[in-house]
RNA sequence: GGGCAUGUAGUCUAGCAUGGUCAAGGCGACAGCCUCCUAAGCUGUAUGUCUCCGGUUCGAAUCCGGACAUGCCCGCCA
């Protein structure tokens, strides 16, 4: 909340200037107030609520707090029914808030630091092969949640946690080992993680044929465990009294198809701080602390050997006996689970900030609970704040990488960029080949990352190419269209209007309608951090390339016969280029300067 | 069997925590706008039992109860 913000402070007090009034009126509640949608007051306060208290009728309240209030230079003020409308003075408002706006044009909506730091925990998908679109909605709503936290002044260190120690990794490497590259097909691209996936699925087939295989993979799993928790990384693992591999190995083969990965979140404008490795929390031994902590836990059971936590009494359903809710952090035989190495990094995590927040696919939700409920048994002081988005499915149903009926994320980036690329050269024959292919990317990409935002992660998406690659109406290329309209303005007046700019020669509606949508960014980027609420960003940059898009429209610039106005207009036109490419840089966007 | 999530024009989405002045946009459809700072733009028209049934209220897309539909989950797997 910046005081200096005339968005913010106008409002501040009129709400104050209310509620004196209803003290005067012998009313206690909060006053409820709105912005009307419809546009005919900036705010209004609602007086039905409060009628019963009074005795009074609603229309009568809302004439009284207007002559308590009284007259004010900031607003006018106007009764109408239960309504009581609020239009702030809008030459006033308009230079205070362009003066505002003006002040802070290198770096709009930049919150002071917080002092909080935030861990956020994002993609995390299994090192095993490349991505399908199923999944792309964790890491393109997970980096946009780091970058706009960051801009709301928290200090942010985002994190992948890297499952090298379950299943699916150990059938990666044994396939390294025992199948010979000649009977592999061809890669679906030239890429670590596509070239790494052909072992993990003729491992699995094998596997799938072979109980032998299977028993073995089982075996080295369980040895493999055994040998990180020893920290002897090197000892070479049997399965079946057969050597075939070390945990270096598991960890290099795990390195290699995660670099591929890393390429395609490159390229998607993804960028996580740290890589955590499950393997870490057993070789550190954090995860036998975690144990012994919750074996002290009262809700403690056992059963065969098995040690679990009995969350019945906490979670809702399951009366059945079939449906119990158990934690169960140690098997029979005493080794643990991915859910008690989840648990243990967790509980790292958790130390190391003042919150964390994870990103997960819906069905992560029970599991989470669980988590949640055993760190509170381990006395943990917080839970992490999750995220949950519903998954992408196709128009024939979900996404199944065993029947094949799967899009790559890579395959996802390239049409979208190459269907950019056809939209550029439509319209453009002037570019060179790293303008053309650069633009290319930043639409392409940031039609796809703008589009996943745009709608809340907890809804359903299913998967179309037109729209997932939508390029008009509310879209980033929408945006940043407006953005390179700017710049090329500005560009064609040769020098960057950096004067004192007189609002007061804003005249046009598009203009102040314009002003006056620039100045709700801060507030924007507020709501969207704190409530977790990204879908508004993308939301208003559509407004305000809207609203810029009927400036241009109506109210020459460089055209402009006076000087004062134009140069007011060229200010106007520079801080719609600033707040355009900050709030599509909050979404991981990039904005062009042409296009 | 149970838990959780979602349900808004042909279609996709916003609005729902704090009920309030005409339910807001995009796509698609139809009709227009480039001698003028990039038409990826702009203007206009048509399209709604806000899933259904009850309840609370002066007032419900919004709150409560109950249905229905769809998705996800309920392993000593990850």
């Amino acid at each position: 909340m910046d005081p200096s913000d005339p968005a913010i402070s106008y409002e501040a007090s009129f709400r104050d200037a209310v509620q004196e009034a209803y003290l005067k009126l012998g009313i206690a509640s909060r006053p409820i107030m709105e912005r009307p949608r419809s546009g005919q007051a900036d705010l209004c306060l609602v007086t039905f609520a409060v009628s019963g208290e009074t005795g009074l009728e609603p229309g009568k309240i809302a004439e009284e707090v207007k002559e308590l209030i009284g007259s004010d230079p900031r607003w006018t003020l106007e009764a109408c029914g239960g309504y009581l409308n609020c239009t702030f003075d809008p030459v006033r408002f308009v230079k205070e808030t362009g003066d505002h706006l003006w002040k802070r044009r290198k770096d709009p909506g930049q919150g002071s630091p917080t002092g909080k730091k935030v861990i956020i925990e994002h993609t995390s998908a299994n090192p095993n092969g490349p991505f399908h679109v199923g999944r792309a909605r964790n890491p393109i709503i997970g980096d946009t949640l780091v970058r706009l936290l960051r801009l709301y002044g928290h200090e942010v260190e985002s994190q992948y946690w890297v499952n090298d120690m379950g299943k699916q990794v150990m059938i990666l490497a044994w396939g390294i080992k025992n199948i010979p590259p000649g009977e592999l097909g061809e890669p679906g691209r030239e890429k670590a993680d596509h070239h790494m996936v052909r072992y993990y699925q003729a491992a699995n087939e094998r596997m799938e044929s072979d109980t032998d295989v299977q028993e073995e993979i089982n075996e080295l799993l369980r040895n493999y465990e055994d040998a990180v928790g020893d920290q002897d990384l090197g000892r070479i693992i049997s399965g079946k009294g057969r050597p075939v591999i070390t945990a270096s190995d598991v960890r290099e083969a795990v390195r290699e198809v995660l670099s591929g990965m890393v390429v395609s979140l490159d390229r998607l404008g993804v960028h996580l701080d740290t890589f955590v490795y499950e393997s870490q929390v057993v070789e550190d031994r954090s995860l036998q602390d975690v144990i012994e902590g919750l074996r002290k836990s009262p809700l403690c059971r056992e059963e065969d050997g098995a040690s679990f936590l009995d969350l019945s009494e906490k979670m809702k359903g399951g009366d059945d006996d079939k449906y119990k809710r158990r934690f169960v952090f140690t098997r029979s035989d005493g080794s643990a689970l991915y859910t008690t190495r989840d648990l243990a990094y967790h509980s790292w995590k958790l130390s190391r900030c003042d919150r964390a927040i994870n990103v997960l696919g819906e069905d992560h939700r029970y599991q989470s609970q669980m988590l949640s409920l055993a760190l509170s048994e381990l006395g943990s002081t917080g839970v992490p704040e999750v995220v949950f988005y519903a998954f992408v499915s196709l128009p024939g149903g979900k996404m199944s990488t065993r029947r094949n009926r799967v899009v790559f994320l890579d395959d996802l980036l390239d049409e979208a960029v190459e269907r950019a690329r056809e939209e550029v050269e439509k319209r453009r024959d002037d570019l060179t080949t790293g303008e053309l292919s650069s633009i290319s990317e930043a639409v392409g990409i940031g039609a796809l990352r703008f589009n996943v935002i745009k709608v809340q992660p907890e809804k359903r998406m299913v998967f179309r190419w037109e729209e997932a690659l939508n390029f008009e109406g509310a879209s980033a290329p929408f945006v940043q269209y407006s953005h390179a309209r700017a710049c090329s303005i500005i560009k064609k007046h040769g020098v960057e209007f950096d004067g004192t700019p007189d609002w007061s020669l804003l005249v046009e509606p598009s203009e102040i309608s314009l002003l006056r949508t620039l100045g709700r960014f801060p507030q924007v980027i507020e709501e969207a951090a704190s409530k977790r609420k990204m879908h508004l960003v993308p939301l208003y940059l559509v407004e305000l390339a809207s609203s810029f898009n009927d400036f241009y429209r109506d109210c020459p610039v460089l055209a402009e016969s006076n000087e004062d106005r134009r140069d007011t207009r060229l200010a106007l036109v520079v801080l719609s280029r600033s707040i355009l490419k900050k709030g599509l840089g909050a979404l991981g966007i990039t904005a062009p300067e042409q296009m």
